[in-house]
DNA sequence: ACCTGAACACCGTTCAAGT
DNA sequence: ACCTGAACACCGTTCAAGT
């Protein structure tokens, strides 16, 4: 839950109430909230949230980690539930919701996801992989279209997400995800749906 | 070109100087590269900056302008050259394209779309409204998905371009075009392709 | 061990003072 | 009319000094 190893209570102490207070101002914020801010509100020196969080990114994976660790779950358990063609789309769906439940997020990610020294990176490779697990199975099923990887597909979640952050389109999440996600991941239109 | 009515000759000077360095700047920091420093390189006061720019939207709408009245016309171009559906197609392709041109301008631009107040306001507008010219017109020629409305295919090419944008995708920004836009915007799928 | 906060080098924005 | 640059209120990041 904390670093490895005995800590001294005083620090064990910070380090949650930084936790618990960065959580509510990067939810206010966004991710490139004032870190002085969130030293500040913790009534604590801006040292001590730099010796704890050497990094915005750390502050960050340390607030997402549990998220990200419940959506690589999530996965797994839509593939013993859905169809696959149903799993990848429940699944990209929510992955989507998600990343915009703190603003600016996505972008962290993306840069995360090629940059092996962030503290995001494991989080990150480990969500693309879920992710390309349940697109494996779709497409083997022929429920999902070839030629996309899961590089691909984290692309459209990040894509999707970022929309969804931005104040102008955000009330057309669902329907963007509609127009655009659904026809990228289907391998045939629905009977029902445009020609 | 510049302001309407007479100016003294400096101030036109300052104006033309200033446009000319923040170009420079802008291409290699970004739509929010620092404004001091582009004073400062231009051998300006800052004042001078915020007299002929009063907001940094003035000085990107002043940079982007001619570009967004090339794309408008383009699309004209496009709809008198081509069928409807690849009129579409190769239009967004361009705007995406060149959207990537100034890194972060996509953020700008999105959020100006909804912002009348904004100097980009207008231009993006326009863009989004010759976009939803092509857009009718391949759907009425059954070239495209209904269910899609001008302000869906601005967002579809904020996101592709915002994608385009980031240092981890950029090299397969065409790749993610054929793999997103084009399931998103073609009726059927083209003989050839993925079942 | 851990914490503090001053110090440094930056921002954007405003506005009195100059020409 | 137009320009200048100091002033103000912020940043992120580092690090000597304290306990």
């Amino acid at each position: 839950m904390c670093q490895a190893g005995w800590v001294r209570a005083d620090a064990r102490k910070n380090y949650d109430h930084l936790l618990e207070v960065a959580r509510g101002i990067v939810a206010e914020h966004g991710a490139d909230a004032s870190l002085r801010d969130i030293a500040r509100t913790a009534g604590v020196g801006l040292g001590t949230l730099y010796r704890h969080f050497p990094t915005r990114e750390a502050l960050l994976e340390a607030l997402l980690r549990s998220s990200f660790a419940a959506l690589t779950a999530r996965a797994v358990d839509l593939a013993g539930t859905l169809p696959p063609g149903e799993a990848l789309l429940s699944w990209t769906r929510e992955c989507t919701r998600f990343t915009t439940t703190y603003h600016g997020v996505t972008q962290v990610m993306v840069a995360a996801i090629e940059e092996p020294d962030s503290a995001l990176h494991a989080s990150c490779v480990e969500l693309r992989a879920a992710g390309a697990r349940l697109l494996r199975r779709a497409q083997e099923a022929g429920d999902a279209r070839d030629g996309m990887d899961g590089t691909d597909l984290f692309a459209l979640i990040a894509g999707l997400a970022w929309l969804g952050d931005q104040a102008a389109l955000a009330d057309r999440a669902e329907h963007l995800f509609e127009v655009i996600a659904v026809p990228a991941l289907r391998a045939r239109p629905v009977v029902g749906e445009t020609v």
